[in-house]
DNA sequence: TATATTTGCATAATTAGTTATGTAATTAAT
DNA sequence: ATTAATTACATAACTAATTATGCAAATATA
């Protein structure tokens, strides 16, 4: 197919379809070459059977991969060829015991040498090629459990994503975004209270000239979020994490996480020993980040706004 | 899956098919996690039409290896999501030509980024493994085009049976063997006749003793064809191959040719520089091998059975 | 020009699997 | 000893492909 050639990998999928249907076609000629009475999908249920263990219906799903009603079909079709007999002895009237009958022993040995011919021809194959497809399959089935396409797709997102994102320190063309960005959550959970107006209006005078400090998130190099380091005037807290706003449209692209990043070390490099941060148990994912970079609920703090009821802090050990 | 440990290659197309679907699942819920609105199995069909040169169904099903009324289907669930436009303009009313909408092209644009993460997570599973999946897939497809797999097994069954099979020259214990796998064939199509009666009889005296050979094929050590080189008493002639008989319960595992081979090895190395040999046109699988041995038809020659119908003659160049 | 053949496609029926569902038999829990 | 939960399985409905079939349009042929 040179289709792939131009698709990429990404048609992955397709390409096995269309090539699992042509090995399938070309077994089931090989069957009929052979003049056995047998079908591909068979293999697998009469593979198990063929060690001469009787099994129930459920016992050969799990076996062979396959789900518990295709067996169910399996086992009829192969009935109805007279290849295996039902309901062998069991207390459990539930269970469907089934194994081989005479005919399905013979045919397993008639078998025997069409699959030493199909191995033969497979390895040879193999040997044909200079990358191996049995054992590539074993592979990936294995790297597969281990991580799965789906995992690994979103991981490869997250890469190309933070390479489109920055962190960056405040300056002056930013005061829009930082109002703005704040505005936008506040407004939209609660109000906007009178502290907030001086700080989101007042950056500079009300953050940075009092030693605290503000980051933006450029994605592809427009701000989408930032975050502050505010300096405080408490005798147990230096530093507070505050005003972090992040995009709405942006989510899933670890910002928040990164903005909280450079706060915190920011607050290591100013040699702080403790991080205090409000919030508001309504904004879940907000709380969840928080903890995720160290955060610890505490209790009896006053505040000068309305709408938090949860305080947080994080322990700086350097 | 363990059990492909046990099943070796014979079980090859279950595997893929097994692993087709864990792809195409995983496939569909990564179309989910980018909230694309997509198919795995539309992705072929959407790939070519993102090329953005209209295509009939036919153009469609040839380019990406699909059926017709597979496309044809395809097409109308992409129509119902409003991805492509039907009956572009067409002096030919039996086509129906189709393209991307302005909504399928600028989902293309958004494909493009998960195409790339997709390829880059595929790529990683590759550089993780030691064996090349994609490549094999290459491979195979050019090597199952080059020969089918049937063939392949056809092909391994010959070398194994030929591994069974072996040419030995006459003793004495295989002239039971020698008259009756004669006798059985000639009786089936024919009656014995009298010069018969005597060869088969006394192989020594008649072939043997008079410088001839005798080959016997043996399956599985017992004889099951035979065949003899028989010096003749004519001017144009000094050998005749004759008295080829093969055991009808196994056929298809070119002892004939084998025999044949035999005599004419035989002759060769006697010297001889034409082989002689009658038969009759009723036995088209003799004449075949006979033919396939390079004997030419001749014409003109009493002969002393009654049965002979058609006379043969190889030239021997050494 | 009329007729036969070919082409393009939709629709129907089939295949080999899947989930979803219902029911009887068994086991666990009160 | 009931009742609730679980289990084993069959059956039904769905999915993504396939072949088979039929019909209208276009092309070739007589």
């Amino acid at each position: 197919m040179d289709l792939f050639k131009k698709t990429g990998k990404m048609a992955l999928g397709s390409r096995l379809r269309l090539f699992t249907t042509r090995i399938t076609d070309d077994a089931a000629k090989i069957y009929d070459w052979y003049h056995i009475d047998f079908t591909p999908k068979w293999f697998p249920v009469f593979f198990i059977l063929a060690e001469d263990v009787p099994k129930t219906i459920t016992e050969l799903a799990n076996e062979i991969g396959h789900s518990q009603p295709s067996v169910s079909k399996i086992i009829k079709e192969m009935i109805g060829a007279g290849l295996v007999n039902e309901n062998q002895t069991s207390t459990d009237k539930r269970r469907n015991v089934v194994a081989l009958s005479d005919k399905g022993r013979e045919m397993s040995e008639r078998l025997v040498l069409q699959c030493a011919d199909v191995d033969a021809a497979i390895d040879g194959v193999i040997s044909e090629a200079h990358h191996n497809l049995w054992e590539a399959l074993e592979e990936w089935e294995y790297l597969l459990d281990h991580k799965s396409l789906l995992k690994r797709v979103q991981e490869q997102r997250k890469l190309r994503e933070r390479k489109d994102v920055e962190i960056v320190e405040y300056q002056e063309k930013y005061q829009g975004a930082f109002k703005s960005l704040n505005e936008e959550w506040i407004s939209t959970y609660f109000e906007i209270e009178e502290a907030d107006r001086k700080a989101l209006d007042n950056p500079k005078s009300y953050i940075l000239d009092k030693g605290g400090k503000i980051f933006v998130a450029l994605y592809k190099n427009e701000p989408v979020g930032v975050c502050s380091l505010i300096k405080m005037d408490d005798a147990n807290y230096e530093y507070e994490l505050a005003k972090m706003a992040v995009s709405p449209a942006i989510q899933g692209k670890s910002i928040g996480w990164l903005l909280g990043l450079a706060v915190v070390n920011a607050a290591k490099e100013l040699g702080a020993s403790k991080l205090y941060l409000e919030s508001n148990t309504e904004l879940k994912p907000a709380i969840n980040l928080y903890h995720k970079l160290g955060f610890k609920k505490i209790v009896n703090r006053s505040t000068p706004y309305a709408r938090c009821n949860i305080q947080m802090e994080l322990t700086l050990i350097n």
